[in-house]
DNA sequence: TACTTTAATCAGAGTCTCTGACTAAAAACA
DNA sequence: TGTTTTTAGTCAGAGACTCTGATTAAAGTA
């Protein structure tokens, strides 16, 4: 079986569990606008660098922080040391959503280490991080 | 870091890479596409049975088989077996699209091989199937 | 200062995906 | 058999996501 369908499966019963959790706790964010949201840092980050962390244009991710921003979910304040750029940041409405998400998570690992065993899922952890660093086009 | 994250990264790569692989080979499909043109059969498929494997609705899969029969890569045919089913057929112009794939998908194994070494890529794999029997809808 | 780069936005379009309603054929069943 | 239910696929319409190209304003540089 093709390499990366066997990767995409469990990542993609991850991405709609998480999800699922999230929005079931009353959060009412999309995918697209979840995937900008988990890449916000405490102290705030550029939109710049919220579209190159996630993958795409300045422009995709200007309208999803619109979005979010209008939901309240964040906020744009001025980047104090750059006057042309702001800073977006998390809201106190959804800082709630990362613990959400976080024990999700963590009830997931625990499924699947259960059924593929410790020593496995050790390996697999391994075997993905030295693959990301011949993959992942940020580092 | 992430579990999903991790599972995420080497599947966007070796997915960009095959596309550019395929559309770099003059097959001018999008990624959408692609995906359900990989999972028609060599007997040809019925739409229902292509938007459960790619996990999209009907109507979707059938917008993009529309797509791909415009551009001369599928054909439908009457399912002799139901009068009210077609089947979907990949044509001859499409054929020549899957050795282009699957040499792209060796070459990026190869590296990653390379870079992890075998016994990693032996034991990612393991846990990847493994994996696949409790994350994977369609099994 | 003049030129170039960078951060962000505006405008417009294309692609993908969905929900809901519908037709026709097959299957189930009384 | 005839009626009802299910299944395969389509039509219509809308929403979500993403892009390219052009623009503005601020910062960096020669």
């Amino acid at each position: 079986m093709n390499i990366g369908l066997l990767l995409y499966i469990p990542y993609r019963d991850l991405e709609n569990r998480i999800m699922a959790a999230v929005t079931g706790a009353g959060y009412d964010v999309t995918l697209a606008q979840a995937r900008v949201l988990q890449r916000i840092s405490p102290d705030g980050t550029r939109l710049t660098e919220l579209a190159e962390a996630a993958q795409v244009t300045k422009q995709t991710a200007g309208f999803l922080v619109d979005q979010l921003e209008k939901l309240g979910y964040v906020e744009r304040v001025p980047d104090p040391t750059d006057g042309r750029a702001r800073l977006v940041r998390v809201t106190e409405k959804a800082r709630g959503a990362t613990p959400v998400a976080e024990a999700e998570i963590a009830r997931i690992e625990a499924e699947w280490e259960q059924h593929i065993g410790k020593r496995r899922m050790g390996q697999l952890r391994e075997a993905l991080e030295k693959l990301g660093e011949i993959t992942d086009p940020y580092r």
